[in-house]
DNA sequence: AGTCCTTACGATCCCCGTAACAATG
DNA sequence: CATTGTTACGGGGATCGTAAGGACT
């Protein structure tokens, strides 16, 4: 599970639809749906319906929303709040590399 | 910023030091220095200050500890509340391929 | 045929680990 | 010189996108 797996999930739960999610995220369909299936393997559940007009939650998938709400909402609230501090305390940083794992 | 970053921020906050966080979760030093890094450059804020004996936490630091130890928290939270609920009605999967993204 | 989601496949990029650096006591 | 954290570099694996497949209406 990483929080890309999560914000997709999110925007196919939201939008019921991994093409619509897809579209939000400016990115492909494949990935996403890939995204879901690994999750749904990850926890031994289906999280998803699929229906002719696209996906719609069951309960595992509702129980698991909640929480990814909550874990990318905390993800800002960190942004943000560590975003602050450092402006309040402004710390330049000494010209770092270009690598960095990614950050 | 991914789920491996915040924890290695955490095991390196509450080691004080990178190599013990990194021999506590069972890998090397290298990618846990570069994860905070990552962060501190994403942040524009550094989070410890280095010290002769290890890492020691700034304010920025100190306030993204707590953010972070609610994400991992809520993250474990929602694998164990989803596999209760999944456990709850049984639904094998149909035996999927072994790409999937990573999960 | 039109809409979905999914699988195959190829190419890229991420990211780990080993090894070499740098800095400080 | 022994400790610390950081940077270089190479290889393996993850993950994207295009294209093809399969199911259902």
């Amino acid at each position: 599970m990483s929080l890309t797996h999560i914000q997709s999930f999110v925007a196919v739960a939201e939008e019921g639809h991994v093409g619509r999610a897809a579209r939000r995220l400016h990115l492909t369909q494949p990935p996403r749906s890939r995204h879901i299936l690994a999750l749904e393997d990850e926890f031994g559940a289906r999280l998803f319906e699929r229906t002719p007009q696209g996906m719609r939650l069951l309960p595992a998938g509702e129980a698991f929303l909640q929480h990814a709400r909550r874990i990318l909402a905390e993800v800002d609230a960190a942004v943000h709040t560590v975003r602050n501090v450092g402006a309040a305390r402004p710390v330049t940083l000494p010209a770092r590399a270009q690598e960095l794992d990614g950050a």
